[in-house]
DNA sequence: GAGTCAATTCGAAGTCACAT
DNA sequence: ATGTGACTTCGAATTGACTC
C-alpha cells in the first residue's frame, strides 16, 4: 500500500518571550514566528546557552477582520507594525525593546490582528513656540495664500531658520489637507520627518508618506501602508491629511511626469492643496524639472532656499512673495535680545562665523611668494586650488610636496589654524571641502601619515567612500560614518567633495576650510553654514561649554571677497544683480561684516580685520593684476615651482 | 582685443534593474 | 533582502565662436 500526503496540517503562531535571567536583555522581547510548537522552537533556540526563558504568550498568526479575515501572516508583518509604533529593534535580529511595559506588546498584538492602525505614527506630540520670524514667515505666508490662492512664495532663510517646522505650522494654520514635499536631496527626508514626529504626528491627523531610501528604517508609510490606512478609515468623519515626500529624481522618472518609469501616477491624480520645493535653488528651473511641476495640479507652492540667488537674479519673485531671513538678521536678533526678557534668548546658540582668508602662496615655498615684478609692481602668481591639488592617474598629488609644505605651514606657523595645542583643540571637528574624488583620497593618505594629523580620524566622505579599488570595505552613507567616527574619536577630519554640504548637520563640526575653487555663492555658503549648527558639550571634569563662534578657512582671497560680496548684496531684491548704488551695497557690506567678520592676510603676512571698501576693491585689484599677466595659464605659471 | 553666450566636458549623486 | 553596475541628470567650469 502506497502512502501518499501532500498536506500536514499547520498552526502559524506569533510567540513572545524573554530572558529574565540575561541582564543584557532586560525590557527586550524576542517576537518570533513558528508553525510547529511553540515551547519545542523556543528551546531549540536557547538551549544550546542554557539561557532559562519566560514565555509571554502565543498567539494564532491570523487577522481577525476584514479585508483578509482568516488569512496567517508572517512574524515580518507585525515586526513592520512595531515599527509604526516606534518601538526599538534590535539590528537585524527579532528583539524588541518594550522598557518594563511587556504588556504593551501583547497589546499591539491585539491590535494588529484587527488592522487597528490608528495609531500609526504616535509621534511625540511635544508643544513648541515658533521664533518671532518663524511665525513671522508662516503669518506672510498664509495672508498672501488666502489672497492668492493658486500663487508661489518664497522663503529665502538661512540654514537654521527652521523651514521645517515652519512649513508644518503653515500646513496645520492653512489646513492643507494633502501636501508635496520635494527636493533634489532625499538625504533631508530625515530632518523632515524627524520634525514630523517631535511635534507633528499623534497630534494631528497628518500622516507622513515617502518611500525615500534614506527613510528606510523609520516608521514613515509607504503609498501602499498609507492607502490600507485611508480605505480602513473611510467610515470616519474625520479628515485624514497627507504629507508626501519625494525627491526630485524619482519624480522626474515617472513617466506621467516626462520619465520614462510606470509609477507616482497618485501624484498626477492628486489635487495637491501645498507643494513645498526644498532647497529650491537645486536641481530646479530645468526643463525636466518644469515639464514634471507642470503635470502636477496643485494650488499653492512654497519654495524655500537659503541661497537663492538664482531666483532673485531672475526676478522670479516679487517683493511681496519672499520673506527673507538672512544671517546678518539672525545675529542682530541674537544681539537686540533683550536681557530683560523672561524668556532665554533663543538665539543665543546660534554661533557667530568668521572668515579668515590666506594667500595660498605665502604658505607653500618663498619663490611663489616672491612672485613676480611686472611695471615695477610686486605681483603674485595667480594660485589655482583646483591645479594645486591635482592628481595624477596613480592617485598621488602632482604637487605632492608643495601639499606637503602646505600642511606643514598650516600645522606649525602660529598664524594658521592647526598650528598649535591650544587651536588644535579649538577644532576638533572639521569639514575639508575639496574638488575631486581623487585629491580627496590623496589628502587623506598624506594626513594619516603626518605627525601632527595622524591623531586625527579621517573620514572620506567622497564617492564611494573607499581609498582604493581592493578596499571592499562596507559602504556606509556618508553621514553615518561621520556621525559614529565623532563619537568615537576625539578628534576628526571630515573631507568631501560634494556630499554633507547642504542640508546635513553635524554639530560639532567648528571650521570649515574651503579647499576647491567653488566659485558659486550658493554652494560656498550652504558649504559654509555646516559649522555653524548650534551645539553644546560637556568635557570630562563635568564643565559645560557652547560652541560660540565657527570659522571659516579660505585659501583665495580674491574668490572668497567676491563671493562675500554676493553673498551680502545678491540675497535681497534691491542690491541683486549689482542693482543699488555703490553706498547701498557697501552699507550691505558693512552690517553683515559686523556679524561675519573677515581676516584676511596683507602684503606683508599680517592677519588684518577687512572693511567694507576692501571687500569691493581688492577682488577688482586682484582681477586687474591677472589682466597684466596676459593669458598665461595658471598651471605653466606653477609648474616649475613645484615639480 | 574685451566681453558675452552657447557648446562641451567632467564629476557627483541618485535611481533602476539585475544578480545572488 | 542586499549589493553591484549601468544609466540618467544636473551643475560648474572650460573652451571656442561671435559681436562690438
Amino acid at each position: 500500500m502506497v502512502k501518499i500526503q501532500t498536506s500536514k496540517e499547520i498552526t502559524p503562531k506569533i510567540y513572545a518571550y524573554t530572558t529574565p535571567k540575561n541582564l543584557d536583555n532586560e525590557g527586550w522581547i524576542k517576537i518570533g514566528y513558528t508553525e510547529r510548537d511553540v515551547k519545542k522552537r523556543i528551546k531549540e533556540q536557547t538551549h544550546t546557552a542554557q539561557v532559562t526563558t519566560d514565555i509571554l504568550w502565543s498567539e494564532k498568526a491570523e487577522y481577525l477582520t476584514e479585508p483578509d479575515k482568516g488569512e496567517t501572516f508572517k512574524d515580518h508583518d507585525f515586526h513592520h507594525f512595531l515599527k509604526f509604533h516606534d518601538v526599538e529593534r534590535r539590528p537585524k535580529t527579532e528583539w524588541f525593546y518594550f522598557n518594563g511595559e511587556p504588556d504593551r506588546a501583547k497589546h499591539l498584538f491585539d491590535k494588529f490582528v484587527v488592522h487597528d492602525v490608528s495609531d500609526y505614527q504616535p509621534g511625540q506630540g511635544q508643544d513648541y513656540v515658533l521664533r518671532q520670524e518663524q511665525e513671522a514667515a508662516v503669518e506672510q505666508t498664509a495672508a498672501y495664500m488666502a489672497e492668492n490662492p493658486s500663487g508661489k512664495y518664497l522663503w529665502n532663510a538661512k540654514p537654521r531658520f527652521g523651514k521645517t517646522l515652519a512649513t508644518y505650522d503653515l500646513i496645520c494654520r492653512t489646513q492643507a489637507q494633502s501636501v508635496l514635499i520635494v527636493t533634489n536631496r532625499p538625504a533631508i527626508a530625515n530632518s523632515w520627518f524627524d520634525d514630523f514626529n517631535k511635534f507633528i504626528a499623534g497630534k494631528t491627523n497628518y500622516k507622513f508618506v515617502s518611500e525615500s531610501d534614506s527613510l528606510k528604517d523609520r516608521p514613515v508609510l509607504s503609498r501602499k501602508d498609507y492607502m490600507d490606512y485611508v480605505l480602513s478609515h473611510l467610515d470616519e468623519t474625520e479628515e485624514m491629511g497627507q504629507i508626501a515626500f519625494l525627491s526630485l529624481q524619482d519624480l522626474k522618472g515617472s513617466i506621467f511626469l516626462g520619465g520614462r518609469h510606470n509609477k507616482l501616477k497618485w501624484v498626477t491624480d492628486t489635487v495637491w492643496d501645498l507643494l513645498v520645493i526644498d532647497e529650491a535653488h537645486e536641481g530646479v528651473d530645468t526643463f525636466k524639472t518644469d515639464t514634471a511641476f507642470n503635470q502636477i495640479k496643485r494650488k499653492f507652492t512654497l519654495h524655500l532656499s537659503g541661497t537663492p540667488f538664482k531666483a532673485l537674479a531672475k526676478g522670479d519673485f516679487s517683493a511681496d512673495q519672499i520673506f527673507n531671513w538672512s544671517y546678518a538678521d539672525e545675529q542682530k536678533a541674537k544681539l537686540n535680545w533683550e536681557r530683560e526678557s523672561e524668556k532665554e534668548n533663543p538665539y543665543e546658540s546660534l554661533p557667530q562665523l568668521n572668515l579668515f582668508t590666506y594667500q595660498m602662496s605665502q604658505m607653500i615655498g618663498e619663490r611663489v611668494a616672491d612672485g613676480v615684478q611686472l611695471d615695477g609692481e610686486n605681483v603674485d602668481y595667480a594660485f589655482d586650488l583646483n591645479e594645486f591639488f591635482s592628481t595624477d592617474e596613480s592617485g598621488k598629488f602632482v604637487y605632492e610636496q608643495a601639499v606637503k609644505n602646505w600642511l606643514g605651514t598650516l600645522s606649525t606657523n602660529e598664524k594658521y589654524p592647526f598650528s598649535t595645542k591650544e587651536l588644535r583643540n579649538e577644532l576638533k571637528h572639521t569639514f575639508w571641502l575639496l574638488d575631486r574624488v581623487a585629491s580627496a583620497k590623496a589628502l587623506k593618505a598624506l594626513l594619516e601619515e603626518h605627525p601632527i594629523y595622524e591623531n586625527y580620524k579621517i573620514v572620506l566622505a567622497a564617492g564611494d567612500g573607499r581609498m582604493s579599488e581592493e578596499d571592499d570595505r562596507v559602504k556606509l552613507k556618508a553621514l553615518d560614518v561621520v556621525r559614529e567616527a565623532i563619537q568615537t574619536n576625539d578628534k576628526t577630519i571630515t573631507l568631501s567633495v560634494g556630499q554633507l554640504t547642504t542640508g546635513v548637520t553635524i554639530p560639532e563640526w567648528s571650521a570649515v576650510l574651503m579647499l576647491s575653487n567653488i566659485k558659486s555663492p550658493a554652494l560656498y555658503m550652504q558649504a559654509a553654514f555646516r559649522a555653524q549648527n548650534p551645539h553644546s558639550w560637556r568635557d570630562n571634569k563635568g564643565n559645560h561649554y557652547r560652541k560660540e563662534n565657527a570659522y571659516i578657512f579660505d585659501f583665495a582671497p580674491e574668490r572668497t571677497l567676491q563671493l562675500f560680496d554676493e553673498f551680502a548684496n545678491n540675497l535681497s531684491l534691491a542690491t541683486v544683480s549689482g542693482g543699488g548704488t555703490t553706498t547701498t551695497r557697501e552699507e550691505n557690506i558693512r552690517e553683515l561684516l559686523n556679524f561675519f567678520p573677515v581676516i584676511a592676510e596683507d602684503h606683508e603676512g599680517k592677519m588684518v580685520k577687512i572693511d567694507a571698501k576692501s571687500v569691493l576693491t581688492i577682488p577688482r585689484q586682484i582681477k586687474a593684476k591677472e589682466v597684466l599677466k596676459g593669458t598665461s595659464k595658471n598651471s605653466y605659471l606653477l609648474s616649475p615651482y613645484f615639480k
